[in-house]
DNA sequence: CCTCATTTATCGTCGTACCAAACTAATCGC
DNA sequence: GCGATTAGTTTGGTACGACGATAAATGAGG
């Protein structure tokens, strides 16, 4: 990439990072400690330490050490953000985006339909009533809607996904989190939840998906109206 | 992030990528005319460009001038690589990935299934074809593997889709590509690419998903028992 | 006009210095 | 004795200047 030697030092720190000799959590030691340690100048420490940060590696406020951060499958999800949202400026990119959501969920439906322990029925079902309370207040129906979904995410139990979540979250939250929303609208979203829930429960995956890809669909051409109305397809 | 001066051009100079006035291949201005058109130190300057790098806005080899890389798809995943390539040093982690992989091919196969159009059939059959006269070449069958597999995430004209089908076929690299192959191995792969193919031809989506599933538990199997054999599942 | 040597521009790295913010410890007042 | 205040130290953020090495530009020579 940039440098050599600042390259070779960026590699062996983020080794250290993931072999846990620099503890996760843990501010890093101090650049001055650094250069001595390496034997490099200062410039070339920063240097390392900047390529980290962006890396995802390190997170660093402004005046403090650099804190380590152990890479999981969410700072994956935040170091591909950092490019993703820049796609995201018009309805091609955001509905690219939405279509990898959708295709994701199809399947985590199809597969509580056919295979969600009583557990996670019951953890679905507390999400669903909870969305139902919530109806009257739009702010916190998005946030249960959210967690709705993301009640999909966990039942494979593989981390990945409940990461990928969080990612289709934020990267959509431009346009979803901002959607004009009225009790009507929450009360048709939770309806579509609910028969979501329903399907899952007669264990019919192909009911779940459709009633899945039509609340999703619908979603979709409701954000598409509101922001991206006098863009053409 | 970590210094502000820094961070403001850094932003800038993002947006200039984004916005088009740095023209993607074209080299980005030498450090001197950028610490006079910022107004600031080329230790700054030299920091921002590092960031700009690690974040894959720009493609810089050691001497050269940097290169203006816009983003895309592509891009995004070559950035969570660099944080998922740590995750895949276990059978958990690599078998974390490859759920999400088989996760996106079933819902490509179901809507293949489905929707595929004449021509997508046809680049699918071809890729089959290609597949099968490679039995005998490993490496090349290797190749026609992934290139069949490619086919499916091309169909939906979601520019992302490959784009992701690249980042699996490079993340798992590591175990598929070094896998110990046969010709009787092959051949196996070949039938299961064929049981796809004709599921798919049936218009049969649950056929196509389970017999897609069968082959890639199989190649899972394959690879757990040849690199982690030792590992307690 | 093309080739090769020389010059120049530019990157990679280093060292030093200064400021301001954060941290630490000693001091002061209760 | 103990919490709050303050002075000193550490550390990150930025700047300037310098030097070697190499890529790109330039000019000499055929």
């Amino acid at each position: 990439m940039s440098g050599r030697s600042a390259d070779s030092i960026t590699l062996d720190i983020e080794r250290s990072i993931v072999a846990g000799e620099l503890e996760e959590g843990r501010p890093l030691p101090a650049e001055r400690a650094l250069m001595e340690q390496y034997g490099a100048s200062r410039t070339v420490i920063r240097e390392a330490i900047t390529a980290l940060t962006a890396k995802g590696f390190l997170k660093s406020r402004p005046r403090y050490r650099p804190i380590v951060c152990r890479p999981d499958a969410s700072s994956a999800m935040q170091a591909a953000g950092g490019v993703i949202k820049h796609l995201l400026d018009n309805s091609r990119g955001v509905h690219d985006l939405y279509q990898v959501r959708v295709l994701f969920e199809r399947v985590l439906v199809r597969d509580a339909a056919t295979g969600a322990g009583k557990d996670d029925l019951k953890r679905l079902k507390d999400a669903l009533d909870d969305n139902q309370a919530a109806i009257g207040d739009s702010e916190r129906f998005y946030a249960t809607d959210v967690a709705f979904h993301r009640v999909l995410y966990t039942i494979s139990g593989n981390p990945a996904y409940p990461a990928i979540h969080t990612g289709f979250v934020e990267w959509l939250a431009p346009q979803w989190s901002r959607m004009p929303r009225s009790e009507q609208r929450n009360h048709d979203n939770f309806l579509a939840h609910q028969a979501i829930y329903e399907a899952i429960l007669m264990r019919d995956p192909d009911a779940a998906e459709r009633a899945l890809v039509d609340h999703l669909e619908a979603s979709w051409e409701f954000v598409r109206s509101t922001f991206f109305a006098g863009e053409n397809e």
